[in-house]
DNA sequence: AGTGCGACCCGAACGC
DNA sequence: TGCGTTCGGGTCGCAC
């Protein structure tokens, strides 16, 4: 559930609040969230200061030094700063105690989350990493970028819109906001997808993710805060979550249906399957 | 190669 | 009331 909007948020509240700390001791209580030697892992990031946090696409990065955690949050992973003395709540696995008394805590009800250690200088060599395309609102995402990438394809432009290696960043919600404001309908095969409709999806995502960034992401269903921190773009979705509701351009009702297995709103009016 | 789908998880929502 | 069942969602890996 959280896309690049909310994992921006969650980036720079981790930086404001942990840069400069150092990593004093580690407790793994479900440690499948590692992805490779857990003993090499905690080993490595041990007495490490934390010199920057940043993220590309849903992928955290929190830097120490050569070396850096690159944490993916999935569906429901959050981080928490809490006293080292607090009790651990059942659905945190990964404890990193810091130098001021207080734990960074990563908090995964799912336990999809994954993290990974790797060289700094390696992070844009990692697979999970080379393979992702451009974010939502980067200037380099362009409607010709946009056509070449899908102009082949048979798949609807509902899962072409989640497929990280075109835009780097949409998950359910966002891919159905970007489809609504660029009014195209979600089922509709990236083959006959046209060059200016493709300027529209660009524009969308951009203004989108744009808004969505300063509003500090949305904050709906089991995506609530973490940190403190709440966002407030939820109050501005137009067709996610609002099934049998009136659609604020046309007042059509909303529609609920699957694509590709995922949970998929339209409004059948505004976003027309053929034209 | 491109596409489809189950697996990974577990709490919430639902059905009986 | 209380039980069992279904659902969902990001990504990977396997099957076609």
């Amino acid at each position: 559930m959280p896309e690049i909007a909310e994992v921006r948020t969650v980036a720079r509240t981790l930086s404001k609040r942990i840069v400069g700390r150092k990593i004093i001791g580690i407790e793994t209580p479900y440690d499948k969230i590692i992805e490779g030697s857990v003993l090499d892992f905690k080993k490595s990031i041990v007495d490490k200061y934390i010199t920057n946090i940043d993220n590309y696409g849903k992928w955290i990065f929190i830097t120490l030094g050569d070396l850096t955690i690159m944490s993916h949050l999935r569906m429901e992973g959050k981080y928490y700063i809490k006293p080292t003395k607090e009790e651990w709540n059942k659905h945190e696995h990964i404890i990193m105690h810091l130098d001021d008394g207080t734990d960074l805590r990563y908090h995964d009800v799912r336990k999809f989350g994954k993290m990974v250690l790797v060289k700094t200088d390696e992070i844009y060599k990692q697979k999970e990493i080379a393979k992702l395309g451009i974010e939502p609102d980067n200037d380099s995402l362009t409607k010709e970028y946009i056509y070449y990438s899908i102009h082949d394809s048979k798949l609807p432009m509902k899962s072409l819109m989640l497929e990280q290696s075109i835009i780097n960043g949409l998950g359910n919600i966002y891919a159905d906001e970007v489809l609504f404001a660029a009014k195209i309908h979600p089922l509709r095969m990236g083959s006959n997808i046209k060059l200016d409709e493709c300027e529209r999806v660009k524009e969308a995502a951009k203004d989108i993710i744009t808004k969505a960034t300063k509003m500090g992401g949305s904050t709906i269903r089991s995506y609530t805060s973490s940190l403190g921190v709440t966002g407030h773009y939820q109050d501005e979705l137009k067709v996610h979550t609002r099934n049998g509701k009136e659609c604020f351009e046309c007042g059509s009702i909303i529609e609920k249906i699957r694509v590709g297995g995922r949970g998929t709103y339209f409004c059948p009016k505004c976003q027309k399957e053929k034209k």
